[in-house]
DNA sequence: GATGAATGAGGATTCATTCAT
DNA sequence: CATGAATGAATCCTCATTCAT
């Protein structure tokens, strides 16, 4: 059966997003041209019309999961206002989302999308980093409010945010889905406010905690 | 030129440190027999002498970082007492090990490793999860001697240890290198004392810090 | 050079083909991807498109074994009446089939073919059986019509009438051609038939050969 | 643990029985140094001590089978008198040893063996000659001595006996042993008796058969 | 004589990619 | 645009054989 007739855009879109499910499935390595043609219904060499070659494929999925990512931020930053409540947000989100897209982190841990392609590697610490920035922002943000305690280095803390959720992802990952990210991220989390927040923001919180017991 | 003759026991730790160190270099994706052989210095199919099949060097490659995991919980319960002094020395130790060993979280992260292999998942899973309960162990110490917080959720903080190398590592090996995970490790440790350790503790390490300065 | 872009259809017919005389000059035991398909004309990895592993090859092959062995039979059954005469047309042209197809007696012969596959032995057994069974429906059919002895036991006379034609293919092969299988059939075929064969016909038989001398 | 050291001559008789029932056991092309080595308990590089290589092997297992096979005719021609009982008692010997050396088909058949060897095709070929020509040496006695009809040729007579035996070993072998080849040899003899005996002989035998029942 | 290590010559697949239709 | 055939590079693994001890 023939493949209807479709404009390059859409199937790059279909191609990439191929991609993706793929990988959340089977990880990087597994994936392969074939895969993905059979997936969007088209055969291997067709997908050639599209794409140059299987790397730019890997690009196209770089793009989209940094486009995902950084729409989390945007999303977060347009609904919640305050520092610690947009980190609180972020990190439910960016544990809703890492379940939903195993893909995320098997892009971003694999070895197989860098081989031999270093700027590969630094596209990746790009996005990363990228993320990060923005969370270095909201902490900085929240230690010009006075939520967050002067003391506190923004870059430190993004990276120990990211670190709430990154162990969870891997064992997570690594235990075929048995490990519960979002009651890790729910525990977590007070135990990093403890760490980042100031004295009244702390007393506050703390007395809280009372009234609803 | 015919290699010289080795002992099967000397020449599977010569491969397996190899694969290790090849893995280290270039991911598990890219790791062959062929690679493996000439690095140690004999032919691959001098290899299927030591090891029946790949499947068998990756799980002793496995094995070894499992037993250099663990070896450095066993330093440390040896060299320094009291539960605050282990974590801060176990991770110094593990920043300082993940540097030297690359390998270890592309082996943890990678796909290829698990490719077809449930029951290698399952052990990367019980490795991981080996550590963790070294570390929550300590944690509970802790709690018991009074020097970390009865509120704290001992798998929690185990985890969230973690999170303060592991994303680090992620960095490190993304930006080639250029991120110091040692910096890093630093940084964050005193914001992870003071969301673990109890209220006498952090006066007191407070109090420390201004003698210092 | 690129090889002419042949249907897939063809092409399998060209390997299945390309196949049977490899076997037939150098046994099942040599026969290799790499020499189909040079013999082919096309690259080894090209045969994977028709094919999706080499023991579907073989298993190709043993179709078209089955196929020629069984037209045999339905030829004779149409040009010639009577049993005997069909026995006699069907001996000649085995003989000559197995003369123009050496790799009949190698595959069939051939325990690589058989390796670590007990239902392709299955199989063959099957070809010999339903040859065989065609074979004692005309000696039947024979008994029936009177030209057969009644205590004939057919499917001893079935594997007799292949004793005649299989030991002078052994040789045959064995002699490098040199053993003359039509002359032994020519010869074996009167003894044949006077073991099988009833008085009245056995007596026209030597009337005639009287005549002709 | 160390062999026993064992005199070249042992071991070779050793190594030549492992190897003979290798071959019955899962044919030619299995048969591989190692598992014979394995079989008689030493190392396969050991195996390069009593034989240069291992076709060297495989001839001596040739010589083998050619001894028992004619040890087969000697046997029969000291215990039987005539030449119809000793053929009817080779035909029943034969089939017995088939059934117990499965090894003898599989070899003169296998292309294994032939693999690029064609001095190897002629030895097999003397081989079977051999046998036939003893069978013919006694089937000429029948005729001198009145038993077997003068207008048999002899070499097609010896043949058509192999004949009785071959298909049926085919059979068995491909069958898995569910072929009854003893059966079929009891039931194809009076057949075969009928074809080259004389015709005194033949009404003897039929009225023998009459007053049985 | 026996051993264990090393060798080298294959051999079957897989897969990204090219190309003519 | 889509297709199907062909390509070539890469990779794992097997096995007979050699060689030093």
């Amino acid at each position: 059966m023939r493949a209807q007739k479709t404009e390059t855009e859409v199937r790059q879109e279909q191609i990439v997003t191929a991609a993706l499910e793929l990988i959340g499935a089977q990880g990087v390595n597994a994936l392969s041209i074939a895969g993905i043609a059979e997936r969007v219904g088209i055969v291997p060499s067709a997908l050639y019309r599209h794409f140059k070659c299987k790397d730019d494929v890997l690009d196209a999925v770089l793009d989209l999961l940094k486009a995902r990512l950084l729409s989390n931020v945007t999303q977060v930053r347009k609904e919640t206002p305050g520092a610690l409540p947009r980190l609180k947000s972020l990190l439910m989100r960016h544990a809703r989302m890492l379940s939903e897209n195993r893909a995320i982190p098997l892009v971003v841990f694999s070895d197989g999308i860098y081989a031999g392609r270093p700027e590969r590697k630094a596209k990746v610490a790009a996005i990363i980093t990228g993320y990060l920035s923005k969370i270095q922002h909201i902490v900085e943000e929240g230690i010009q409010d006075g939520s967050i305690r002067k003391d506190v280095v923004p870059v430190t803390a993004s990276v120990m945010f990211l670190g709430m959720i990154l162990p969870a992802a891997v064992l997570w990952n690594v235990s075929e889905g048995n490990f519960d990210m979002n009651a890790h991220a729910e525990n977590a989390w007070p135990a990093f406010v403890r760490c980042i927040s100031t004295e009244e923001h702390n007393i506050k919180s703390y007395m809280k905690t009372c009234e609803e017991t």
